[in-house]
DNA sequence: ATAATAACTGACTGACCACTCAGTTAGGAT
DNA sequence: ATCCTAACTGAGTGGTCAGTCAGTTATTAT
């Protein structure tokens, strides 16, 4: 592996666990294995490196959730719809460390001030959101799911899951004894 | 009122906006009118500081839940739990820069390392949760609210309505818009 | 083989920050 | 009026950290 992307795993790693504030770039440079000066070499300043890993979060929620969805053939928007819930857990098991930078308040407080920050925020939140979109429309489509503003409603379920992702992150309650009841309750706000 | 007030206030408010990490104490005592020794005079480090803002802010939410609950008559439990929606969304309104502060990372960073603070973020969160476990048990015996645990169902409550208050906070998306919308989805997860 | 460039290194720097401390002021008791 | 203590002050300190830079090593092109 190229030195340039061990810095951005390590990175990702830190600043997920500790906070962007509480990792020290000779952290970084430790926890990859790489000179303090290697790592301004490929990212400019701090700031650059923190962009770089929520590009590289974006580009990977995109690409997953793609290849999930291809070829795959729902009966009805209802069970796209759960398979959707299941496909969030799942991913932000796989992907635990970018979900925790995202549960952080570090990327929205940098997001003020920079504006490619935020535009990468918003395309990792709407293409999550998004997700859950499709199938509410679909659901709408094929009677499985009632009316009603589709983007709401999958706002709704968003912070519904994104909750449970949290109280797991903050240690709070294990999200695996609430999934059931949450699937549960999915399903009561999307029947007709 | 007097100075060690004064620090608290201000303290509150710039941890809620700007972190606990990037606020320093010089800003805190210029924002309190307060020379820096006054803070550490009160409050030995920045650490006791920031459990100080804890400790108000969890008697401040006992003490507001308590007077509103209080001489209130509810027709059923599904009405209580409905106001709790809109006292929660109120509440957290009422007192945003305390919710600010809970929806960063800071305080569970901190808590990892520190019991108290740990135990004054169970002790909030506990509150809140336990506010809508109240009005779903009610609900339950009056048969208006399903059956099903009454604390998974608090907490699926409390995901939702928190994830509007977070929409709000990070300005993704105007709360105001979702709250017709979040009511009624509560209602069909309660449903019986 | 030589030159040219890209990748890499780590000691160093200037800025910042939590906290200290020696001293001053205000308030209350007798 | 005198004493005692609590409240308050702000210049100073030691430590940390993002970012720099002059120099070294690896890679590629000719």
């Amino acid at each position: 592996m190229k030195k340039k992307e061990m810095i951005l795993r390590a990175a990702t790693v830190l600043f997920a666990e500790k906070g962007y504030r509480d990792t020290s770039m000779a952290e970084v440079a430790q926890a990859s294995g790489v000179a303090q000066g290697t790592i301004f070499y490929h990212y400019d300043t701090k700031e650059k490196l923190f962009l770089s890993i929520l590009r590289d979060f974006k580009e990977s929620v995109i690409q997953e959730f793609d290849r999930h969805v291809r070829d795959r053939n729902y009966p009805s928007g209802m069970v796209m719809a759960e398979d959707m819930v299941d496909f969030y857990l799942s991913l932000s098991g796989a992907m635990e460390h970018q979900f925790l930078l995202l549960h952080r308040h570090d990327a929205y407080e940098l997001a003020r001030s920079n504006d490619e920050c935020r535009d990468q925020l918003e395309a990792i939140y709407n293409c999550l959101v998004d997700m859950f979109e499709t199938a509410v429309r679909r659901g709408q489509q094929d009677g499985s799911v009632g009316n009603g503003s589709a983007r709401k409603t999958a706002m709704i379920l968003f912070t519904m899951v994104d909750g449970l992702v949290r109280f797991n992150t903050y240690r709070l309650y294990s999200a695996s004894a609430l999934v059931p009841d949450l699937i549960d309750s999915c399903r009561k706000v999307l029947q007709p």
